[in-house]
DNA sequence: CGCAGGGATGTTATCGGTCACATTCGACGG
DNA sequence: CCGTCGAATGTGACCGATAACATCCCTGCG
């Protein structure tokens, strides 16, 4: 194929592959009577047999995990995003069971794909062991998790954004704050009842027990329908929107106004959050500077020192939303 | 590589190739001879080289859209799922402005890539007509999409969804339903409001006007505020989940019963559906489904006759979830 | 004027597999 | 006993690009 493109062009196709890979030494009017016939020829260069000779894809591989939840579709799609905008493919493999296994098998797939770099979301514990012991042999770099040695890595603060959300509701009058937490093999649940336990420990407070969701709407209920029967609980922090919302729900239907009786703040800020009732208080993620600032590192190891502006950063600060679902303490009767 | 497998098996490489394509006329003998070797160096065949040699590589390309919206999403993941299942990796491109431009660059990317296969999720009308004027050259599936002639195509039937939730409505004793519809250049829109129609017409009741949203809880909310100031607003029939969680809200911020007074539908049975408050009565679509029969159709094209049980209908039925935002009509002043 | 040096281009090997065809060998029928 | 046939295996070309090295030609300098 790039032969008849150098046959058109009147030139070697290593001329041809010269001016497609932007390689210097070639004379500008060479260049563009080649260019004129790639153009004509409507010609793509085949990526495989590139990659083949270059041994490396134009790829980057993700392995993610097999969910619908919004914090990791909304952080692969950041990657997505990002990763499009420098000019890499992705290669996406679902995992469906984040251990030993599961992961090394699908990075072999990856890595048998000649993919250029890797990108391992790997947000619950298993995972974290797992890529401790893996030899990648790649390029890499993990995704909302714990700290790997040897491998940088780039999350939200969610020890900062549980403090946030304490020390909002803390403001507010709150003597303490309950929590809900996500499913508890997720880094990020656990880092968020760390950091909401050492805001609470920092003002000198009380930490109520931790309540264990497993970031769905239903735990949420249920929790709701627990904590609703107690009088003492005026502040409860959950670890998603949707525990949030369905927290709100059980409240609702018990009675318990919101935020009269009791505050509830989330996390995420899913889209809808706006428009729960009532408007949900929540910390926001900023999922596609999470993409981003991991392309930023990928890229640091790809192509060292080519890209101006570096990767900023690893830990993304997240913010506080405050709508309407927190308000003052209630007066004790 | 396949040459030390070789070596160390004994065999010529092409011996090891047969075993690897599961070949017959390879002794048994030798097979387990050259799979012990391939274990033994813990060998995975390089994707690149073996997709160009074959001139089809192992993934199927996938067209999305640029959206967290939980219908594509959900599709994706469906038919990644499914693609997995049977063997196939999938490579995502990402597409920001469905149009001709960009439909066309998308594909020329993936088939730059070799893929087996096209599936193209093109929701939304200016899509559907960029794929009528596309010359694909590798078989394709279309997604929740309008017919394109020569190209088979999967979706879920959005008119008969829409029949479940106004005959549902009607049955209730309301009048007639209104529809909040989703953005208007979406395909599924489209559909959902002919199936609204066509479902009053058949009962002989009056359509109201359409109300336009797009997708999003905001637009369900500023419907809300719309229809919460008529009094001759019984039932709504929202196009999505999310537009019926927007509008909820604005009714319960205005004084409007919900199903009391006015009974609200909704559509998709996303995850939080149960947990709105009220509990969103919606119709669910089965993604998981539309994958699999995505993949049965695009796998009839890529090897014929292979797989045992077909694709099966290419419209998956959708089912209506009766919860608590609907209910009779009130009785009239 | 001859030669070193570097820019522009061409030639050939190579990436790691598969494909098409050649070869070997044992069994079987005439 | 020999020719034929098919199963099992090997050989070399090829997929479509890039890499490494070779070549050519022009310029500048001693």
């Amino acid at each position: 194929m790039i032969k008849d493109v150098a046959r058109l062009a009147g030139v070697s196709h290593q001329t041809v592959s010269r001016v497609l890979n932007n390689h210097d030494s070639v004379r500008q009017e060479t260049r563009e009577r080649v260019l004129r016939a790639v153009e004509q020829l409507h010609f793509r260069p085949n990526a495989l047999a590139r990659g083949l000779a270059r041994r490396r894809s134009g790829a980057i591989g993700v392995v993610s995990f097999d969910t619908l939840l919004y914090g990791p579709a909304a952080t692969l799609l950041g990657v997505e995003r990002a990763a499009r905008r420098v000019g890499y493919g992705i290669s996406i493999v679902a995992v469906e069971r984040l251990d030993r296994d599961g992961l090394a098998e699908a990075v072999d797939q990856l890595v048998a794909q000649s993919v250029a770099g890797l990108v391992i979301l790997a947000p619950v514990t298993t995972a974290v062991a797992a890529v401790r012991g893996l030899p990648v042999g790649v390029p890499a770099v993990v995704l909302e998790s714990d700290q790997v040695d040897g491998l940088p890595s780039v999350s939200v603060d969610q020890r900062a954004g549980a403090r946030l959300a304490v020390e909002h509701l803390l403001g507010l009058g709150h003597r303490t704050v309950w929590h809900l937490s996500g499913q508890p093999d997720w880094i990020e649940a656990r880092s968020r009842i760390d950091g909401w336990r050492q805001s609470l420990a920092a003002a000198g407070r009380v930490a109520p027990p931790v309540i264990s969701g497993d970031w769905s709407a239903q735990s949420g209920y249920a929790a709701g329908c627990e904590l609703a029967a107690r009088r003492d609980v005026t502040a409860v922090f959950c670890a998603n929107d949707q525990q949030a919302l369905g927290m709100l729900r059980a409240f609702r239907e018990r009675g318990v106004r919101v935020p009269e009786d009791v505050s509830v703040v989330g996390f995420d800020d899913i889209p809808e959050a706006a428009y729960l009732s009532p408007p949900l208080t929540t910390v926001r993620q900023d999922f596609d500077e999470v993409g981003r600032r991991c392309l930023g590192q990928l890229l640091e190891l790809l192509e060292p020192g080519e890209r101006p502006a570096g990767a900023g950063h690893p830990a993304v600060a997240p913010t506080l939303v405050v709508r309407a679902s927190t308000g003052p303490a209630p007066v004790r009767p």
